[in-house]
RNA sequence: GGUCCGUUCGUCUAGGGGUUAGGACGUAUCCCUUUCACGGAUAAAACACGGGUUCGAUUCCCGUACGGACUACCA
């Protein structure tokens, strides 16, 4: 019998949660669900300059977005909260000092100033890692080199202080990722990291063992950032005596830039023209606003479908995943080691291949919306007819009103490329033709047959090949060179639009040469 | 700079001591279509480099190059 999967995704409410931490969220959600356990949540708010009001309620709103909720989360706290570290707050001393007690950590009193002389002074005398470590510690104001009198005087009187972790100078230390197999590093390489700041609140290297701890968490999926770190987490998990039962680690690669340099960063999205978030964010104190996959007409399904395979793939040749099927289809053993570029083109691919899977009904929805937002209201039959025309060629559901603006209002101007190539006599003398049968009302109903059946008819009637003009009609009634099928477009727009539209353009573009 | 991690078509990737190195996105061409798109078909396109080990290496080992992460009282 083993133990139950237990795992979490541990953000920090500092901004909006960006694309790669959802999609190790997702991954965390995905294991968790295939192999029956849980999936938590807790926010890592341990440093309070950095939090940012509203970043929580985002984390929330993005992950319900994409269905992967948490079965335990500061909304729907379990058996080990609270789930919010600040809230935690009063249990991560007693740890550390126990630490300190073992000799595994100690009290240090340098202050800031302090710290960057020594770092000064270190590279001065070109040491090639100025840091607080099993060396440099010695000449530093801490418990190891203070008199225990002082060190007592000290705490007595309020000094500031934090507490280090205290490495051992040599020892190799050594974990096997899921991912990465046997990682292995000298702890003289590692410093003596803080573990309790000044202000009385954990780092996260404290926090994060803790609590991973008391919340039975077993697997640690993360982000690679923190490779780096992990060997002196698992040192804490030796001084605490957690040995036991520490957690595998499974370190996820990285996602970058699509042009291929570093990873990529909140600053990337709007400037490469696409989101690199979930949803919509407005800086509240800057003001600046990013935007989301969900606002840009992303949905849920196919942004879960494309970030699932960013970084894994279930080793066949399919695709086309729902959550659930990626939940059967999901192993951590399969996902990559290298870094991941984002490319956009293949979001808007599934994107495509979701919209299209929609039912006529929520297609004339997201284009009923968009019209009434442009202040217009489309009829039921009308905003059907726009759908069927363009279902098959729109990637954001916004397409459907952005590409049917020439069924919503008369060009008022013609592609110029289109007029110079195809406006010639036979067309000029074809449109006046068709015109003025569509004005005598002979094609009723007037549908794509008739009016096809119509025009076939004019063009016969002045001995033209339509097939030569086709294209300047198009131009001549919707003043574009493409689009879709041209007899639909007329049946929606009616014999009179049509035929208003052709005079119009008549008496615009004759005068052309 | 140091430590650690990585490297198969442009991109996401499969594969793995002997393969015509497979798929998808994107690109191109053709078919369909009175345009464009959809759909169908086809094509171009990759094992970073150098040494080993081996009968044989893209696959294993070492080095180099390149890329990345980390190097805070941030997470």
């Amino acid at each position: 019998m083993t133990k139950e999967v237990r795992v979490r995704f541990a953000p920090s409410p500092t901004g909006a949660l960006h694309i790669g931490g959802l999609r190790t969220a997702l991954y965390n959600y995905l294991f968790a669900r295939k192999m029956g356990g849980k999936f938590l949540l807790r926010i890592e708010d341990t440093d309070q300059t950095r939090f940012v009001p509203g970043a929580e309620e985002y984390i929330q709103e993005a992950l319900a977005w994409m269905g992967i909720s948490p079965d335990e989360s500061p909304w729907k706290p379990g058996e080990v909260g609270p789930y919010r570290q600040s809230e935690r707050k009063v249990s991560y001393m007693s740890y550390a000092l126990d630490l300190v007690e073992k000799g595994h950590a100690y009290y240090a009193f340098d202050s800031s100033e302090e710290l960057e002389a020594m770092r000064e002074r270190l590279t001065a005398a070109r040491v090639v890692q100025p840091q607080y470590n099993s060396i440099t510690r010695t000449q530093m104001k801490n418990s190891l080199t203070l008199s225990p009198e002082e060190v007592k005087e000290r705490l007595a009187s309020g000094d500031p202080y934090v507490i280090r972790a205290k490495l051992p100078l040599k020892e190799e230390v050594r974990f096997q990722d899921l991912i990465r197999d046997w990682v292995l590093v000298h702890s003289s390489t590692l410093d003596d990291k803080v573990l309790m700041k000044s202000d009385g609140m954990p780092t996260y290297h404290l926090a994060n063992i803790v609590d991973d701890h008391l919340m039975g968490i077993t697997h640690v999926i993360r982000g690679e950032e923190w490779l780096p770190s992990a060997p002196l987490h698992v040192l804490l998990y030796r001084f605490f005596g957690w040995e036991e039962t520490m957690p595998q680690f499974a370190h996820l690669p990285l996602l970058l830039k699509p042009d291929g340099n570093g990873k990529l960063s909140k600053r990337d999205g709007d400037k490469l023209g696409f989101p690199v978030f979930p949803l919509n964010w407005i800086d509240p104190f800057t003001g600046e606003k990013s935007s989301g996959f969900r606002e840009t007409g992303y949905l849920p399904d196919a942004l879960l479908n494309f970030l699932a395979f960013l970084g894994w793939n279930p080793g066949d040749e399919r695709e086309i995943f729902s959550l659930e099927e990626l939940v059967e289809a999901f192993s951590i053993e399969r996902i990559g080691k290298s870094g991941t570029k984002f490319d956009i083109a293949k979001a808007k691919w599934f994107n495509e291949h979701y919209l299209r899977s929609k039912t006529q009904e929520d297609l004339i929805a997201y284009l009923q919306q968009d019209a009434l937002a442009a202040g217009t209201t489309l009829s039921q039959e009308k905003a059907g007819a726009i759908v069927s025309l363009l279902r098959d060629r729109v990637t954001l559901p916004g397409d459907f009103w952005k590409d049917s603006q020439f069924l919503h209002q008369a060009p008022s101007d013609f592609d110029s490329e289109v007029a110079a190539k195809k406006w010639n006599t036979d067309a000029v003398t074809l449109l006046q033709a068709y015109a003025g049968a569509l004005e005598s009302g002979v094609a009723t109903p007037f549908d794509g047959t008739a009016a096809k059946a119509l025009l076939e008819s004019s063009a016969e009637a002045s001995g033209i090949k339509l097939g030569k003009v086709m294209q300047a009609v198009r131009l001549a009634v919707t003043g574009l060179g493409a689009g879709p099928d041209l007899m639909e477009v007329f049946a929606i727009l009616g014999p009179q639009e049509v035929a208003k539209r052709i005079r119009f353009a008549l008496d615009t573009l004759a005068t052309v040469d």
